[in-house]
DNA sequence: TTGTATATTGCAACGATGTTGCAAAAACAA
DNA sequence: TTGTTTTTGCAACATCGTTGCAATATACAA
């Protein structure tokens, strides 16, 4: 169990009271949050700030971005394995259609795909929609 | 061969002047246009009848969105099955990391993917980035 | 071909959002 | 505690998505 607190200084990150909460609410919901999200559960924080704060995080290897089909970024916890020169964040990403409600899937391996030769392939983004459990 | 004319009449859109230059630039360009890249090439359109005319063609059934890892809404012509009430654009993007042109790839398919129990599965959306063919 | 119903355009306007500069405040390390 | 460095909050600006509306263009029937 690692303090929120301890994570940022993990990751060379100051301890400021905005910081604290973002991260502890992306800990506490393991889901991707767009900024919406994170300005209705925190009403009183500058916007400006609440940008710098993602962009920061996102930097130092804290978070990485979920792309979905409704083009509204998300943002989700990275693996422990991500630092700031080096992000490591190959996995699925499941959208229900029904809540919106976006995860990451860390335990089902990215399908292997061959493409024609012309293409050198480096990286999936694979981004599944369906309805979660709570929605079927 | 059918004309942009022809095209338009067929999916019942009134045939004028921007929906004929913005028709003729995806069928030339065979590749995923922003609204950036389409105000490049028509730069005395009004960018608010862009705006129209893109979301009348998604509507319609005409083109479709392409999401791409850097957040950039592209739009890209749909198959001739599509409809303005159905689309059908299941097929894998390629975007390169070079060029960042971004590519639909009709002739592979997607793969299978079995997630665990507690999600269904409705769709998937696959963007493969990498290297183009003139890039690597 | 012409007239009329209907759809589209161009512009103003507004809100939301991304981004930067800067001075005041806070965090950190000695 | 003190000095240095980072962060914050605010103003400011650009860009973008979106809607309303009056003028204009299109389609089609007469
Ligand atoms: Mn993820
Ligand atoms: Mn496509
Ligand atoms: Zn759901
Ligand atoms: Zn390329």
């Amino acid at each position: 169990m690692v303090s929120s607190t301890q994570q940022l200084s993990a990751h060379k990150i100051r301890t400021t009271e905005i910081r604290i909460a973002v991260l502890n609410l992306f800990l506490e919901n393991k889901q991707a949050l767009s900024k919406q999200d994170i300005e209705q559960f925190l009403p009183n924080q500058d916007r400006i700030t609440l940008y710098r704060t993602l962009k920061t995080f996102e930097d130092k290897g804290l978070i990485h971005r979920v792309i979905n089909s409704s083009n509204i970024l998300k943002y989700a916890l990275c693996s422990d394995s991500c630092s700031h020169d080096y992000h490591n964040d190959q996995h699925i990403h499941f959208e229900c259609t029904n809540c919106r409600q976006t995860t990451c899937i860390e335990n089902v391996p990215l399908p292997k795909l061959t493409l024609p030769k012309e293409y050198l392939v480096q990286n999936l983004e694979l981004t599944v929609s369906g309805l979660c459990k709570d929605c079927k």
